[in-house]
DNA sequence: CGTTACGTTTACGTAAACGTCAGCGGGCCT
DNA sequence: AGGCCCGCTGACGTTTACGTAAACGTAACG
């Protein structure tokens, strides 16, 4: 129904967190939800926010990486200083994340290559008792 | 010189960790030194596996899911129930990678994006003011 | 009016992966 | 013999990313 605003419990549901990861993220000023009165409300905003916060963790980004390269998708404007720093960082990031493609395509090859060889180690076994039932 | 056994400091330099790093990977049961009396001696195997730990760090596994993996390259050989149950979890270890590598490629291409929109941002600040000097 | 559900704040707890520090011994140089 | 560096073993400190619990507010339900 609101679709546009969320409480924290259909938030928790949405992206499957716990309450307390939405308020240790507002603390850190990861997202910033309105308020009623007390409780909190969030909006398309906060979900855009939390969607990317949730995948930068996938990666091992720190929380407070992953703030930094938040501040680009809300910048001042007009603080063009801010916006080139802002940019390099993200292209410092973009190296840091080619390098780990790199890097995990070479770890996936070097993981299968084990498993095949220990799938041939199966078959081995597999050939000297050759009829279990 | 001794390329075939390594000092503590030496793998310090060789590999970018300190030496408390290594007494720890060994308490963890990741890598088993030989001894000179008190004094741990680091040999090709020790170097092969720190290699590994290092690597697999980078993508985020903790060192208890790598030590795991670092059990596929010296089994028992011989358990064969042991071994099974190896080679199903390094199956699932990949599926891990491989999920990880998709959504690595996503965040690349959403960074790339946003990169290339920042830069068009600052081409738009350049035209503003064209002559600086 | 009690209780059930949901929300809030504050505070302490925890696991991982080390860093840092203290205290000790051994070897080597002079 | 004195000093110095290397290495060893605890033991405690630190950071990150939350979990867990206590204590309270409020709003609806029966």
């Amino acid at each position: 129904m609101t679709d546009e605003l969320m409480t924290i419990r259909q938030m928790c549901d949405a992206f499957e967190v716990t309450a307390r990861t939405l308020r240790f993220y507002e603390s850190k000023e990861l997202i910033s939800p309105l308020r009623d009165g007390q409780r909190r409300l969030y909006g398309r905003r906060d979900r855009a926010r939390l969607k990317l916060i949730l995948r930068g963790k996938r990666f091992g980004f720190s929380l407070e990486e992953i703030r930094q390269m938040l501040d680009l998708y809300d910048l001042d404007d007009g603080q063009e200083t801010q916006f080139r720093r802002t940019c390099e960082l993200a292209r410092e990031r973009l190296a840091v994340m080619e390098r780990q493609r790199l890097e995990l395509d070479d770890a996936i090859a070097e993981l299968r290559g084990q498993i095949s060889w220990g799938e041939r180690k199966l078959a081995d076994f597999d050939k000297r008792k050759p009829a279990a039932e």
